[in-house]
DNA sequence: ATGGTTGTAACACAA
């Protein structure tokens, strides 16, 4: 006999630039979408200050790894989580909180904030690329590339000419430099595809406008948040988002959520 | 406009 159990899952990531100044927008979102997991980053709170009950009485639970002001990872999950780890293979335990993850029905689900980079001539730029590499070490180390594996978040590097809204303005700058799109290449030669890339080919559609100089409005944006899934989840998935609409709202978030349908 | 805005936290720094 055989046995096919549901598992459709919905699973979305999204860049909040602090849970607190987000959670009422974070909520509305989650109740309109019905996702059954919500990986954020910059999250940008300590754990005790993390709004854990609003979550929970919504239905989630949550696995956070948050620190004083910068940085901060979190999952949010209505089906059970278990395994949750943070951090990167070899990292020591006061590194920035930059990556968490779970496994979700039977899916290896990693909530990334890789680090932006500043400039190209700054050591920022050489860690961020240092970091991506310990990423992929990090894939390496914990999950076969044959099973379903999940990495998304917010990478910092905009893939190719149609996620940049200004190509010549961008290219040989941070999240448009060839070292980083080599970076890139090198963690998802792991046997990640672009869950977004797979279903939608046009250029113009952006994760991530600056708040400064109109970028939304005129549209002048990034496309740098990613859901990348290992084959056998690729082949599974049905659908893929960018919602533009949570960036209209009054203190939006730079970044808007990316949502798969994993059927 | 080597500017512009936002969040956190402390009177700057990161993005």
């Amino acid at each position: 006999m055989r046995y096919y159990g549901p598992h459709q899952v919905k699973v979305a990531t999204w860049n909040v630039n602090s849970i607190r100044a987000r959670l009422n927008h974070a909520c509305e979102w989650l109740g309109r979408h019905q996702p059954d997991v919500l990986c954020m980053q910059e999250t940008k709170v300590v754990d005790d200050d993390f709004p854990t009950d609003e979550f929970m009485r919504l239905g989630y639970g949550v696995a956070m790894a948050g620190q004083l002001a910068y940085n901060g990872v979190a999952i949010l999950s209505r089906l059970p989580m278990k395994d949750i780890g943070i951090g990167l293979a070899g990292q020591s335990l006061d590194a920035d909180k930059r990556v968490i993850a779970a496994t979700i029905s039977g899916i290896r689900v990693f909530s990334c904030y890789v680090p932006n980079g500043k400039s190209v001539a700054s050591p920022a730029f050489q860690e961020k690329l240092a970091w991506l590499e310990q990423l992929r070490q990090t894939l390496d180390a914990t999950v076969d590339p044959k099973s379903d594996v999940l990495v998304c978040g917010d990478f910092n590097i905009a893939t190719d000419e149609r996620d940049v809204f200004a190509p010549e303005l961008f290219r040989g700058k941070t999240h448009f430099h060839p070292d980083e799109h080599r970076a890139l290449a090198k963690l998802r030669a792991f046997g990640l595809k672009d869950a977004f890339r797979e279903l939608h080919s046009e250029g113009g559609l952006y994760s991530w406008w600056d708040y400064r100089a109109g970028g939304f409005r005129k549209n002048e944006g990034l496309r740098i948040d990613y859901v990348f899934l290992s084959e056998s989840l690729s082949a599974r998935c049905a659908s893929a988002i960018m919602d533009r609409e949570p960036r209209r709202l009054d203190k939006p978030s730079d970044h808007i959520p990316v949502l798969v349908e994993l059927t």
